[in-house]
DNA sequence: GGGGAGAGATGCCGC
DNA sequence: GCGGCATTTCTCCCC
């Protein structure tokens, strides 16, 4: 195949190159992987990562960023740069190639993430209580990333901010940041807020038997799934 | 641009698409960007999953998955099933276009999981400890998502794997475990143990703070960073 | 469908 | 470089 010397020069020139080939892929590094032979489109990038698309789904299969790529007969090899990763490509077949330099200076901008949200509840203190007065933001001291830091009938506040539905795991980062603060700053209340569009029910249980509150609260011009109002308390302590 | 034209008809085959083109792209949904004129590769497949590469890095910068997509003059329209999301992509200029029937029967096959390195642990018990005596393997029960489950000394044993470095989530999930257990089981004594070929300074104390016990261990086969060898206890102690 | 948890997670930011 | 943490995380698996 011919088009493989082409392919040699362009990665030479550090072109932009998008292959549909027929080849099965090997991987191995901080895993282990292989997929057996079928259509698959290659990219490779400008900045030398290799990227392999099967025909569905949002996600690569298998990629490598900033490798060493190197071609050898019908084989495509990339090794990281720390050597401790190699993606082999056998191409069996190559229905279309194409190559480019590709030229983009602009950024992604995004919004609607989790420090927008922080961002307007330090804004719109009320949200947390009517007497919630915000200290700090993103207060990253040795009591760790507390999102939002505050004071409320002369406790201390700490908040945790989630811009999807909260879970355990979130539960337990708030459980650790007010262990701490108490800890270090020598303090014996300390509430706990957790604040998001919504919570599973074990994680409100789990909540609820540490003591913390669970403020419902969906940024506002992001079109998110609405969640189920939260069954009461009671129900937990009477159901099941 | 007469290639939107049979952009709508591959649309309509479902056939595997791929352009060079320059282009703008915005998103709205479950949050928002823009991302404004440049060189991009755009991927649509035969799930009607759609994909923005730039010509850098190993990710896409926007993406749909199983998306509702139509051509307006020179716009591309995603939407999502539910609805909730769009993707609009303004194109300038079409570089490149192909577009074909791709087949692809194989899925890819990975090994060097976490549920690899449990299955050795469990098969190797004595990485753990001499006595310690393995009971169950992902144990899915009412305590909890226990790795390995086992005895040493007439104790519990609570074992958590991680196949790469283990950090402070890490940490609280074994905690977790360990005090569900306690509680659910009854038992005032229960061991908990993480293991993975490394550990944050900041969750190995954490670790001891809470009296549970680091084992180091990197599953064998796997070429994989060599953690630095962890400090002393007594250096923590005494240092900071 | 919900929830928990891993992923070759990746990427960003702060120290 | 390390560490913590968000991600339009995605994906799998179990209940």
């Amino acid at each position: 195949m011919e088009i493989l010397e082409k392919l040699g020069r362009d990665l030479r020139d550090k072109k932009f190159i998008v292959m549909l080939a027929r080849c099965s892929v090997s991987y191995e590094g901080r895993a282990r992987s292989f997929l057996g032979t079928g259509d698959r489109l290659i990219i490779i990038k400008n900045d030398s990562s290799i990227i392999v698309h099967q025909p569905v789904g949002a996600m690569h299969v298998n990629y490598m960023k900033n490798a060493y790529i190197s071609v050898n007969g019908s084989t495509i090899i990339a090794r990281s740069s720390d050597g401790r990763e190699r993606l082999i490509i056998e191409i069996e077949d190559i229905y279309d190639y194409s190559s480019r330099r590709m030229i983009d200076n602009e950024s992604i901008t995004l919004s609607g993430d989790e420090r927008e949200m922080q961002e307007y509840i330090y804004e719109h203190p009320d949200i947390i209580s009517r007497d919630f007065k915000p200290l700090s933001r993103e207060a990253i001291t040795r009591y760790g990333y507390i999102d939002i830091l505050g004071v409320e009938q002369g406790s201390y506040v700490i908040v945790e901010c989630k811009r999807i539905k909260a879970g355990m795991p979130e539960v337990e980062q708030l459980h650790r940041y007010v262990e701490r603060f108490k800890k270090e700053k020598g303090v014996e209340r300390v509430i706990g807020v957790m604040i998001a569009p919504s919570i599973s029910d074990p994680a409100y249980r789990y909540l609820m038997d540490k003591g913390y509150r669970f403020v419902r609260f969906s940024p506002p011009g992001i079109l998110r799934k609405q969640g189920k109002r939260h069954k009461d308390l009671n129900q937990f302590l009477n159901g099941n």
